[in-house]
Formats: C-alpha cells, sequence, structure tokens
DNA sequence: TGATCTTGCAGAAACGTACCGTCTGAATGC
DNA sequence: GCATTCAGACGGTACGTTTCTGCAAGATCA
C-alpha cells in the first residue's frame, strides 16, 4: 500500500532510470515519437536531415526498441518454433541426433537470413510453455496424427510446415520430405547389382511415417524380386537397442549377404557384429545405412550411407513457413519432395569380379 | 476525432472476429478483466467457485493469453537465448556439432523444465534479430574477448551466463567450464602409465580458451617429465583439415607413440591416418581423443574418448541463469568446475605386459 | 450499535510501440 | 491575390495484459 504511494513520490523524476524509450528519444531529438518512429523504422515521409538527426539522438541514448510493445502493436513476433519430438521427456533421441543436429542448424541459418529467430520447443512441453510464447509460425518434425499441439497451432492461426510427411490428414500448410519408397528401392537396388542376394532390413519398431514407408518400400521390393524378407526390428529410441538387433539379424540361420540399417547408429553396430561372427565387410556382407555422420567415411571399411539431405530440409521447410507467414506462398498446402543422396563407399561396392570390369577405363580420365 | 468517433459507431459488435481476448472471457462470465485475471493465474482473493467458472468460461471460448501483451506488462518474456559462435555464417562448426548437439538438448530439457523456452542465436546474427527478441537472459557458448555481444546484453541488464570460462575480464553473471588443464594432465598420466614414450597432440590454430588451455598444459607436461613436444596445429573448424593435420602428426620423423587430439574428428582421422602406415593401434600407438560421439565405442579398436559431459554443462547453465534472472543466486559471479570423463577403451590401454598385472584382481569385485 | 476486518470484486493506470488521420506552412498555379 | 498541392511533422489511439488501489457488503468484536 505504502509501496505504491513512495513508489510514485519518490518518482518526480524521469519515468525511467533503466532504459531509454522512444519518448525519451523524441523529447531529446526535440520531434514527436511518430516522428521517431519513422526515422529509425524507414517509414513515413522524412528528410533525410531528420532520419540521421533522429537515428544519432537514439544511438547516443543506446535506445533500443521492446521487442514486446513491438510484437503487440504489430502482431509480429519474428520468432518461429522448431518443435521436435520427444521420448521420455527428453527432446529428439540419440537416434535422429545428427540428422537433428544439421536440420536445426540450416532451419536456424535459414530463418535468420530472413530476420527470424528459431525457437526450441519440444512438442510434449507443459502447455504454458507454449501459450507464454508468441510464435509467428512453426516447423514441426514428423508429426503424429492428430497431433494436439497441431491441431492447437492451426486453431490459432498460427502457420504450420512439417518436416516429413503428416500422417493422416493433419491441417499443415505445407510439408517437405525425401520420397523415402524411392530411396530404399534404389539402395536395395544398388546392393543387388553389388551382387547380394538376400538383403536384411534393421528397421524400428515405431511407427512414424520415416519407418512406416520404408519399411513398407522394402516389403514390396522383397516381393517383386521374390525374396524371403529378413529383418530385425527394434525401438529406434534405445541407443543400446540398435547393438542387439544389428548381432540378432546377423545370428540368423537366413544370415542376409547385405544389410541396409534404417537409422544412424546401425553402421558401427552392424559393422561391430560383422567382426565378431567373422564376416568380412563388403566380401562376406555388404553394407548400407542411413546417416548424417561423417564417420561412416573413416570406418574400416568405410560405409555406404544414404543422407536425407537435412541441412536442405531444414533451409526448405523454413522458407515455405515464412512464405506462409509473410503471405507470399500459395494458399492452399504446397509439397516438396527433397532429393536424398547414396554417398557409396567400400562396403557396398561390388566384390565379385564375374562380370570383368575393364580397368584401364578407370573413372574420367582427367 | 471524428475518426475516433466513427471508429467507435461503426463497430458495434466485438472489437474482434478472431481470437478471444481477456475482455471477452469477462463479459461471458459476468465478472470483471482483473477477475478473469486473477482467476487465471492463481492470484488474488477469489472464492473456488468463481475460479472454477471462469477457467470454464475461458475454456469453452479457446481464449489464450497473448505472450506479447503478458511480456509488455510483465517484463519476462520466459525466453532465454542460448548464443552460439559461428564461423563463416554458420551457426556452430563442425567440430563442435555433437557437443553443441547435447548441450543444447540439456539445455532445453533444463529450461523447460523451469517454464522458459530456448532461442538459438548465433553471435554474429544481424543485429536487428537480437534486438527484435525480448530475452530474460541468455546462455553464451566460449565467448571471445570483448563479445560485442555480451557487452550489449549486459549494458542493458540482460543476465549473461557463460559455458566456458570467459576470456579477458567480461562481465557474465556466472560461468560453468570445465577444468581443461586437469584433463589433459590426466590423459597425459594414463597414456604415459599405458607405455607411452612420446606423446603427440593433436590441437587448433583458434585461440579459444579451450584450444588454449589444453595446449599449454600439455606443454608444461612435456617440460615437466622432459619430453620434446610433438604437436599439429589446424584449423579445427575446417572439417576436412584435421585428417591432413593427423596425416601429418604421424609421417613426422618424431613420430609419437601415443596421441591425444582434442577434436571430435580426430580419432577417426588418427586411426585412418594409423592404418595408411601400418601402425596398429594400441599396440604401435596409443590413441585418446575428446569426443561426445559414441561411434568411439564400435570403431576398431575402440577408442578412448575425453567426455566434456555437454549434458551437465547445458543444464548446469541454465540454471545458474534463470536462478540469475530470478534472483534467486548470489550476487556476484559464480563459477562452476565440471568433472570431465574418461572413457577408456582398447585403443590406450596397456600393451607391453612388462608389467605384470595380475589377473585375478580384477576391478573392484563385485 | 458502532468500529474494525475480511472477502470478493471492479476501475483504471500503465507497459512501449506503430500507424491512421490530421494539421501546418510554404510553394506552386492561375 | 487566392486556391491548390504537398512535404513534413504530430496527436492520439489501440494492442491485451497485469496489478495497484478502492470500495461495498458481510463478518467479527467490544
Amino acid at each position: 500500500m505504502t509501496a505504491a504511494g513512495n513508489h510514485q513520490a519518490s518518482r518526480p523524476i524521469g519515468r525511467r532510470l533503466e532504459r531509454a524509450g522512444i519518448r525519451d528519444v523524441a523529447a531529446a531529438a526535440g520531434v514527436s515519437i511518430t516522428t521517431v518512429s519513422d526515422a529509425l523504422n524507414g517509414k513515413g515521409r522524412l528528410p533525410d536531415a531528420t532520419r540521421r538527426h533522429v537515428r544519432e539522438v537514439a544511438e547516443r541514448l543506446g535506445y533500443r526498441p521492446s521487442a514486446a510493445a513491438r510484437t503487440l502493436r504489430t502482431g509480429r513476433s519474428g520468432l518461429i518454433g522448431l518443435t521436435v519430438t520427444t521420448y521420455g521427456e527428453e527432446p529428439f533421441t540419440f537416434t535422429e541426433f545428427a540428422y537433428f543436429a544439421e536440420m536445426a542448424r540450416a532451419a536456424t541459418s535459414a530463418a535468420l537470413a530472413r530476420g527470424y529467430a528459431l525457437v526450441i520447443l519440444p512438442a510434449s512441453s507443459r502447455h504454458d510453455v507454449w501459450s507464454n510464447v508468441a510464435l509467428d509460425g512453426t516447423v514441426v518434425i514428423d508429426p503424429s496424427d492428430h497431433d494436439p499441439v497441431v491441431m492447437e497451432l492451426v486453431r490459432q492461426g498460427v502457420p504450420v510446415v512439417s518436416d516429413g510427411r503428416p500422417a493422416g490428414s493433419l491441417p499443415v500448410h505445407a510439408w517437405v520430405d525425401n520420397d523415402h519408397e524411392e530411396a530404399v528401392l534404389g539402395i536395395l537396388d544398388h546392393l543387388a547389382a553389388a551382387g547380394a542376394r538376400r538383403i536384411g532390413l534393421l528397421t524400428g519398431t515405431s511407427t512414424d511415417t520415416y519407418t512406416r514407408l520404408s519399411t513398407t518400400a522394402y516389403l514390396q521390393w522383397c516381393e517383386r524380386v521374390g525374396q524371403e524378407p529378413v529383418y530385425e526390428s527394434y525401438p529406434a529410441h534405445d541407443p543400446c537397442a540398435s547393438a542387439v538387433a544389428a548381432d540378432r539379424l546377423l545370428a540368423r540361420p537366413d544370415r542376409p549377404d547385405a544389410v541396409y540399417g534404417l537409422f544412424d547408429p546401425n553402421g558401427t553396430d552392424l559393422l561391430a557384429a560383422a567382426r565378431r561372427y567373422g564376416l568380412r565387410v563388403p566380401d562376406d556382407l555388404l553394407l548400407v545405412c542411413c546417416s548424417e555422420s561423417s564417420v561412416y567415411a573413416s570406418t574400416e571399411p568405410p560405409i555406404t550411407t544414404l543422407s536425407l539431405k537435412p541441412g536442405k530440409i531444414g533451409t526448405a521447410v523454413v522458407q515455405l513457413l515464412i512464405d506462409a507467414i509473410e503471405g507470399v506462398g500459395a494458399t492452399h498446402p504446397v509439397q516438396q519432395i527433397m532429393q536424398t543422396d547414396l554417398i557409396v563407399r567400400t562396403s557396398s561396392q561390388r566384390r565379385t569380379h564375374r562380370t570383368t570390369v575393364s580397368p584401364p577405363r578407370s573413372p574420367a580420365g582427367g
């Protein structure tokens, strides 16, 4: 009670000792608030002299516009959310680490280049955090069917773009994804061309779109070429389970002579398992895994990897989102398919020299 | 004057078709704005019945408080920045990838648990982005001496906590770091105990604190034990340079019989280089590198790594920052040293069995 | 019964900005 | 000399909250 009274009484001076407001700048420059606002934001009709003068005074006073006030007034915060799926309280899994890191890096860059900043918000966050931050739009990674967070955002009119084809009929404004089926078929063909007779798959037990599409493509391929499917599933979010599953796959009586692993750690784990069973790579076992990690360039032998190009996806997703925010883009959903990249290394190189490759005709001469 | 009149006259209906505001809730619930605010925020003196009623009406109208307005009023945004150093336009380097990803993950988690969200803001961002987001505080990773961003933040009264001992006398509120010197000395002793005669170092050319302290510690150790230093430096932010430097180190006439690599990719690159020179690990060459990557558990052979525990650091940094924001902590700078973790694997295990280790006396019995 | 406390709620003042609409004086056109 | 135009600047309001303060009406007490 007295506190407030004292407060007011003891402040006959300026309204703030702390920071200079736009009012202070206006007073110091001898112009109106409007003029200051216009001068600093490059709007209105002002002679350069005035503009310069105001800017100089603002600089001298160390004036920084209040982001909160601006956001309130304009309805734009300059923030976009990056929503990651969570497993057991922890944001993004170990498996998705390299993918996510690269994707986030690219997204951050792209957002920044257009004047936006990125906020990381796990999908399972406490609701109060979500509603406590003013988002101009959100990127959602791999949204699950009827994702409540996405539904709520859309209801509020916040643009949403997803990385990964949205399951069901989630009302996102746009999405970007790889053509996972084509990628898997390409790899299987590549392995078959390298001499594989029985190709195995290391896959996950979860039902996200990536896992589902990839597995289905594998099964289809098997059916087409008349091979019995050989695969092991494991909970991809468990960092230890990969090694166990890799071991199990190579321990089977119908052991495959080539394996494609859907997740990042599968490469090293398969390699370790192969070693335990005395299998040489690529002589006894061809290996490919989906990974963004560069370590596979230096393993013994180097392992062929499929890159999903998370950097390109992150950039594309942010561009689409900002277009939607700024009303540039189309009015109905946009989908964009990104190329994957198969980096062929020793682990999947043709080992049977049955087909005579003429040695003189090396790569490209030059 | 007429404008205002027209304005008011031509809007006899609601003020907004879009979102329900606190006013709408108040009207619908038949109470005042104050009561709504108090009811939803658990403040004031209200009977439970009123509170429930208001909450129910708010829910029914799909009311979401405006984060911007709340921020403007309270001066709290619930946002904390995570500033990363940049190299050539790109946020954080390849080298720091695993470290940063883990640190960011932990920081995100910790922030969230206390009701804050994290904004990623590269240090070299355009200034307008920085001033466009209202931050309650900022975490700075490895701030350079007299970092302009940090100086500006401090000037504005925004709490700053740094990961990594701040260079010079940067006025941060707190910092967290490993004891890099001790870590390096520990590793060198470990290698020496494993029979190393000449230990080499793979280090960086940049002048950040980590590199500097580690290198100095190495040189000191060499002087103490009377070994001639054997090291190669390379620009750590260049993803390709590591391999070249590793090769150079092992190509030297005074080739070391043990190497410690300060950066993440050094392990695989040293391994590859060793292979090229026909050196067996650990028989001919002992290897340790600083890395957060789990791939070193599955290389051939598995490589001993030093973990800086980025997760713990991320958590600690955020805790300190939020304490500072909420005025919980001490008034003067706090520093906190985090333990590092040496994960001993085959690559640095004693290879000469000159010292007879009694096999029965295994680790700790049980 | 009158004085004092407590409860339950409402009014209204900020918070700091952006922008719409308006005003002024000078230059221009006839 | 008067009407017209326009550059240059400004007043005022709204954005949607939180919170300080005030005020009735009932409860408690001497």
